[in-house]
RNA sequence: GCGGAUGUGGUGAAAUGGUAGACACGCCAGACUUAGGAUCUGGUGCCGCAAGGUGUAGGAGUUCAAGUCUCCUCAUCCGCACCA
């Protein structure tokens, strides 16, 4: 047969689209798989990330349904979000039109690739249906006080003109354009996920074995819980009496109780409210002023170059010793961790030691180590014996960390206390093309939640994007309404959220039956059945933000009642990236390779099954010219070798004792690929073994004859490869085979049986010689064998040992 | 600094404690040509004419047997990072 792929590949994606061929059944009572790729963002084109992702969950949803499950593989775009806007900018075309362009021309890259996505279920997140379902959930979240309004410092992006989430600042720049970010006072939405830190953390336990490590590690230290003590600190009276006793005391959180005895001084972040106010009151000299402000205009990295500080001329009491403690102003100490306010002892923490010295303050040391002496030109931070420190003296610190949290909360002066790195998600964004956040500001009533019946708010479509503030915001009617309340003139909130809110609840709406799409956003019983996803399948770049965001509406839903389990993803396969010439592909670095034209030169099957042979999916993947040259020729060789086969819709009976060894040996190659392949789809993922596996059936076919055993070999083998080279494999079945072999297929264990096997002999270990022994041979035979093979290396030498390991070696222990 | 991972031919890689380098790319040699995107045959870790030796970042250990398990060192990549 002439291999032309393009043919081949528009014949079966005409037969699939006309046929829904991908479309799960409504039939409950199936066993399901839930396989999901994370959804593209629409910018235009497919890139070879896409293509890696996106074959590999076509893979598995296409082994699945081979195996007779009732699949589930869905596709949707990310469709919201500031590209779009950019783009608007730049050449003046509306989002909605370059969005929804991009979106038909990738569905057409999905189709060229074979992709067996469910299109009944596809969505773009920026349809006004998902916006309703959407901003429904946010009022529920709002009634349940999931989601509040306040005034904070926000990270602000200069050039996108817009607010940041944590999650989005990477190294104190925009994730998006990489321009330095700034602290803003603004009013902003927030999502209470600090309400589920705990949740979020303890329930990681449950997706080991399921995650990788690596993500699950990066989750547990992004939300970093540590406990701690947290007490108060009491100004001496002079020094409230120079705030006007405004303030008494503050209070500071520490994870090292056990070093309380140490304490030297204190210092406050530069935006505490305590600095704040002397500022404002003109309790400081002008020179403090302006180092403090110069502390607090200095970006986050900045701020981490060198510590820096100033006295401020206040002192506190030491909460056990009553003695007089300092309080400085220092820049290494966060506002929004902990208080805003440390205790700081010098001789066991390496910052506070580092201040200390830098601005001769004093150090008390109060922890010595186990054995050796205590080294005072350095912090000392490990566990240690406890002196100086009064009646915990002699105690083993770590031990006593307890013990001192116990004494403070029995003399009522202090609490033990949980600190979390994880802050609330400000969704807010001062941006036109998002959800708009479903509330109105009444000058009545306050802030008002939409109703329901009205949603959804739309977006308007005559907007004019200059780049300059919030297009919403301009907009001459948009934001005028009536308060859902009293009815009054009202004003509609113009901040959009994140687009980080439609990827947290996409896989659930994918649950949704066709039927009742435009009525529901899903169903309890469809959800069940469907949900948790088997299989997800993306890119290491969302370890945190997408999927701790998705884990906390799954959590949130759930107690809103709408699903009734506590993690949506249960196996999650990160996938590496696509290099060329060892870097990341990007048009910046001018090495892309465009999928199109690869699928025009050599066609998709081609590009699918060089891109899962060339490495395992979770490591980098080099992109290699020849490599696809050489996934080409094999295709064409898998192609014209059917002419070997005959065509019949029926399974070839063969009778195995009669084989030769070479028509034995095939066989044994082919079955042993369809082992592997079972292998790789439930425990592995090593798809580039099971092409190999692949490979080596055929290359021992070619070396026999038999049509019979060829026939049995394709049935099989077309049967194992359909997941990864569709068109070819279901060209091949169809003529071949009536299609009939793209089945569940049985391993025979009858091709396993061998009369002889081949041994290796080794002498300590060391590999010497092969041997051909037959199956009843005994073990004292086996080794007298062996002996004789490898006489020339335990020629008068004793031997203390023979193991035999059957059907694998002999080894021969020998001494002198 | 903390955490996670990785380290095997010229290259991508394989090896579930049991014959290291499967499979492929590349390269070398040959065959066949109706000169093709060819195809087919053989070879290809390193040193050596060979016998043989040697080899999985380096070092130690456990084991009859270690790329694989344990410990130490080094290198690279990724994530977090003044988190009190």
């Amino acid at each position: 047969m002439n291999y032309v792929p393009k043919d081949i590949e528009a014949k079966w994606q005409k037969f699939w689209a006309e046929n829904k061929s991908f479309e799960p059944s409504e039939d409950f009572s199936k066993t399901k798989k839930y396989i999901l790729s994370m959804f593209p963002f629409p910018s235009g084109r497919l890139h070879m990330g896409h293509v890696r992702n996106y074959t590999l969950s076509d893979t598995f949803a296409r082994y699945y349904r081979q195996q007779g499950f009732n699949v589930l593989h869905p596709i949707g775009f990310d469709s919201f979000g500031m590209p779009a806007e950019n783009a608007a900018i730049k050449n003046g075309s509306h989002p909605k039109t370059w969005t929804y362009d991009n979106i038909d021309y990738m569905k057409k890259e999905f189709a060229s690739l074979g992709f067996s996505f469910s299109k009944e279920r596809e969505l773009a997140t920026s349809d006004e249906l998902y916006t309703k379902f959407e901003q429904g959930f946010i009022i529920d979240m709002y009634e349940k006080g999931l989601l509040y309004r306040k005034k904070g410092m926000l990270n602000w992006c200069p050039h996108d003109l817009t607010v940041l989430a944590n999650e989005q600042v990477v190294d104190g720049c925009c994730w998006r354009c990489d321009t330095p970010i700034v602290k803003k006072d603004m009013n902003q939405y927030y999502f209470k996920i600090t309400q589920y830190g705990d949740e979020l953390l303890d329930d990681l336990k449950k997706l080991e074995g399921g995650w990788p490590k690596q993500v699950l590690t990066m989750q547990e230290n992004w939300i970093g819980k540590s406990n701690g003590l947290a007490f108060d600190l009491f100004f001496d009276e002079e020094s409230k009496a120079k705030l006007n006793s405004t303030f008494e005391n503050f209070d500071v959180f520490t994870t090292r109780p056990d070093t309380i005895y140490g304490v030297s001084y204190t210092a406050l972040a530069p935006e505490h409210p305590i600095v704040s106010y002397m500022i404002e009151n003109t309790l400081l000299s002008d020179d403090v002023v302006s180092q403090v402000k110069e502390m607090k205009n200095s970006s986050s990295i900045d701020r981490q170059k060198e510590k820096s500080g100033v006295a401020l001329g206040l002192n506190v009491l030491h909460p056990l010793t009553g003695k007089s403690v300092p309080v400085w102003i220092a820049n290494f100490v966060l506002m929004d961790y902990g208080s805003g306010a440390v205790m700081a002892v010098p001789a066991h923490d390496d910052r506070d030691f580092d201040f200390a010295k830098k601005y001769d303050l004093p150090i008390h040391a109060v922890i010595k180590p186990l054995e050796g002496e205590l080294d005072l030109t350095k912090a000392y931070t490990d566990a240690g014996i406890m002196f100086n420190s009064s009646s915990f003296d002699g105690l083993n610190s770590k031990e006593a960390q307890s013990k001192v949290i116990d004494y403070f909360e029995s003399e009522k002066i202090g609490q033990k206390t949980t600190n979390y790195k994880l802050k609330d998600w400000g969704v807010s964004r001062q941006r036109y093309w998002g959800a708009p956040i479903p509330f109105v500001h009444c000058d009545d009533c306050g802030l008002v939640m939409e109703k329901k019946e009205n949603l959804p708010i739309a977006l308007p479509h005559d907007i004019e994007i200059t780049g300059e503030g919030n297009p919403l915001e301009k907009h001459p009617t948009w934001k005028h309404c009536k308060c859902p309340e009293c009815g009054k003139d009202a004003i509609r909130e113009t901040d959009t959220m994140d687009t980080f809110v439609e990827s947290s609840w996409y896989f659930l709406r994918f649950c949704a039956s066709p039927a009742n799409w435009e009525n529901e956003a899903f169903s309890a019983e469809q959800i069940k059945y469907w949900m948790g996803v088997d299989h997800y399948i993306g890119g290491i770049e969302h370890a945190i933000l997408h999927l701790l965001y998705a884990r906390f509406f799954t959590k949130v839903f759930r107690d809103l009642g709408y699903i009734a389990f506590d993690e949506p993803f249960e196996k999650l396969l990160t996938q590496g990236m696509v290099l060329k010439d060892g870097a990341k592909m990007s048009k910046s670095k001018g090495n892309t390779v465009d999928p199109d034209a690869i699928i025009e030169k050599y066609g998709a099957d081609t590009a699918r099954l060089f891109i899962l042979f060339a490495a395992p999916p979770t490591q980098e993947l080099e992109w290699n010219d020849s490599a696809v040259e050489g996934a080409f020729r094999f295709l064409k060789r898998f192609s014209d070798r059917s002419s070997y086969v005959n065509k019949s819709n029926k399974f070839p009976v063969i009778d195995h004792a009669s084989l030769s060894k070479e028509e034995k040996h095939a066989r044994k190659k082919v079955y042993e690929a369809l082992k592997r392949a079972q292998d790789v789809y439930n425990e592995r993922y090593t798809f580039n073994t099971m092409i190999a596996g692949v490979m080596e059936a055929m290359n021992a076919l070619n070396e026999q004859t038999n049509r019979d055993v060829w026939s049995e070999g394709y049935w099989i083998l077309t049967s194992v490869m359909e997941p990864i080279v569709p068109h070819l494999c279901w060209e091949l079945s169809h003529t071949l085979f009536g299609g009939k072999n793209l089945a569940p297929q049985q391993v025979l264990d009858e091709v396993f049986e061998v009369d002889a096997l081949v041994l290796g002999v080794s002498v300590n270990g060391k590999n010497r010689a092969t041997i051909e022994v037959g199956v009843n041979v005994s073990e004292e035979e086996i080794i007298s064998i062996a002996k004789a093979s490898v006489e020339k290396w335990i020629e008068g030498k004793e031997i203390v040992k023979s193991i035999v390991i059957p059907g694998k070696l002999v080894n021969l222990v020998i001494k002198g």
